[in-house]
Order: C-alpha cells, then sequence, then structure tokens
DNA sequence: TGTTGACAGTTCCTTTTTAGAACTGTATCT
DNA sequence: AGATACAGTTCTAAAAAGGAACTGTCAACA
C-alpha cells in the first residue's frame, strides 16, 4: 500500500495512521515524550537503522509533529522537539500505554506509574465525553457523516471508498 | 526489528505496539468498530492483499482482541468479533481520531461526526485524569518507575535497555 | 601532532515483508 | 450446468527494513 493513500482518504483515523501509524514512528514520540531530542539519543536508546530513523525524524518534520532546532553552529547540529501537534498526541500516546497497562503486564506489574501535577496522585487516564463528562464506551456512540464525507460516509453499514483502488 | 522482542519490552506502550502497531492492523481494528466482521469484507473494504488480512486477524485472535466465530457450517464460516479486550482500545482509536480531526482536515471538514447516546450530543473525546478529573498534559505529569520495570526505569532522563541489543 | 570520539547523517548490500494475482474447496443461486 | 459467495492458501515480483561501514566537521586528549 502507498502511504499517501492512506494519507487522502477521507478518514480522519486514517490519516493520523499516515503520520504515526508503524512501530516506530511511536517508539520515536515515546522517546521525544520522555525528553529525547538527539539523532544519536534516538539511535542508541531504540535500536532502530539509523536509515530509518533519518527517515522518520523528516517525516515527523514534514507534518509539523516535530520541529528541528539548530543547537549549535559549525558543524551544525539538531534537535527534534515536539510541536504543539506533536504535544497534542499525548492523548493517543497514554491510552496506548494504559491499554498496555491493562491488558499486556506481566506478573511484575506495570513498568511506568503516571502522577498528576495539578492534584498529586497516580492516574489512570480515561476517556470522557467533551459535552457530559462522562467515560466514553463503543457501544455508546453513534457515528455520523460529516462535511468532510465522501457521497456517504462510514456510519456502520454504510459503504465507503477501498483504500487502495481509488 | 523483531516483533516479539517488542512484546517483552518493559514498556507498556512497546507492547501495545505489538499488537496493533501498523498500519494494517489500525485499519482492520477501524473496521471492526464500525460492525464489519467477516474477511471479505475486511478485504473489499480496505484493499488489503489477502495475505495479510488473514495473518493479521489471526494475531488478532491469539492476542484475545478478536473473537473467531463460526457463524455457518459445512463450508465452515467464520466471523471476527471484538472482545472486551479489543473494545477495551477504543480509546486508542478515538484518541487517534480525534487528532486527525484536529490536525489533518481538509476545506471540507471532518468525514465523521460522533453522537454520545447518554447524553445526545455531538462531542470530542477528551483525556481527563481518573482522581481528579482534569483534562491531561504531557506536561502536567510525573513519570515514576513502577513494579514492573527494569533496574531503574524511564523517568525521564533516566535510562534504559535498548529494543534490540536485549 | 596524531588519535580518538561525538554527532548527524548517507551509502551499499542483504534479508524480510508486502503486493498482486491466481488457485482451492464447499455450497448456494439461476 | 454454470456462476457466485466465502475464507482462505500458494506463488512470484516489488518494496521496505536491517546491518554495517563510511563521511565530514569539530573538540578533547596524549
Amino acid at each position: 500500500m502507498r502511504w499517501d493513500a492512506l494519507e487522502e482518504e477521507p478518514c480522519s483515523l486514517a490519516r493520523t495512521v499516515a503520520v504515526i501509524g508503524d512501530r516506530w514512528s511511536l517508539l520515536i514520540l515515546r522517546e521525544c515524550f520522555l525528553r529525547v531530542r538527539r539523532f544519536e539519543g534516538f539511535q542508541s536508546r531504540l535500536g532502530i537503522t539509523r536509515h530509518l530513523l533519518a527517515d522518520r525524524l523528516k517525516k515527523f518534520v514534514r507534518y509539523g509533529v516535530l520541529r528541528r532546532v539548530r543547537y549549535q553552529e559549525s558543524p551544525a547540529r539538531y534537535e527534534y522537539i515536539l510541536t504543539q501537534r506533536g504535544l497534542d498526541l499525548y492523548p493517543v500516546m497514554m491510552s496506548i500505554v494504559h491499554w498496555g497497562d491493562t491488558h499486556m503486564v506481566d506478573e511484575r506489574g506495570r513498568p511506568l506509574l503516571h502522577q498528576h501535577k495539578n492534584c498529586g496522585k497516580m492516574f489512570d487516564p480515561v476517556l470522557v465525553c467533551s459535552e457530559c463528562g462522562e467515560p466514553l464506551h463503543a457501544k455508546e456512540v453513534h457515528v455520523h457523516s460529516g462535511p468532510g464525507a465522501p457521497a456517504s460516509a462510514a456510519a456502520p453499514g454504510e459503504r465507503r471508498k477501498q483504500v487502495s483502488s481509488s
């Protein structure tokens, strides 16, 4: 499948997957949220091939998720720093972590704990409705076509365009 | 990188990425949440190669994200249905969709809108702290080593084991 | 002065994955 | 009888990823 095909799908999930939807991208972002900023830092912590790393960093910069900032002149050296757009991926990252904490831990328990500075407590992330504040569950949500939908879009059971043959 | 290496990382994000961290897995899950259940359904809607689809479905069943249910005898025919563990991925999916809605829409607007049955309103998903209910932001969270951490784990700035060389 | 190391990549070649299309085998529909 | 639905499997070609070495600039060390 071509990557840029995904980006043009009339689906916000597919478009986001075009940006972060592979193993390395997600692991690189994990490091970003842990304050890693430099090429060598990512490479040595992850064991990713340098080629792939260069590629993914470029992609993140292109999509505005990371900013490439020169921190030293001659030789020019750059750091990769999360933009606001990148920071906005925090709910995605935390949701992924929380699923792992719930379903993939071994007998020793969670690798990491999270403390909310505002209230001081160890917490789990909860996804709630912006309107009523109640926790969200798949079965309590109706999906409707929006303005950016193709002819008639993906409410359950409706047909949608294919990824590849479009 | 070997897939099973990821699964054994002392990191809930990496372990979850081992299950859902590739383009096709996420797109297949999207279809699951839109009530697609059958091999032909996934294949024709996504344009994924049949080989890959068979592979990913097996993986999801192995990880308990989908259940393979016989809906017809001779010839045996199966459906793939989200388990509770699969349904628990809803926050991950919705967070991804919401990032796309915020940062990847074109001039026409969102492809899909979501309505909360409980309160009747169109909503956005918001990730909040389970303890105080406030929205979560990366900079307001402290990370601590948990019981399942390696020797000393990934609080910001701490060293952690590499992915590849372990 | 020469050597080593940090850093941010690039180049080259091998191995693994994925794409694409055709084929299987049972059963129902026309 | 022939076409179609369905859930896959098999085969080969093309694309992506892995792995290791190499570049070029500079600082620190001996």
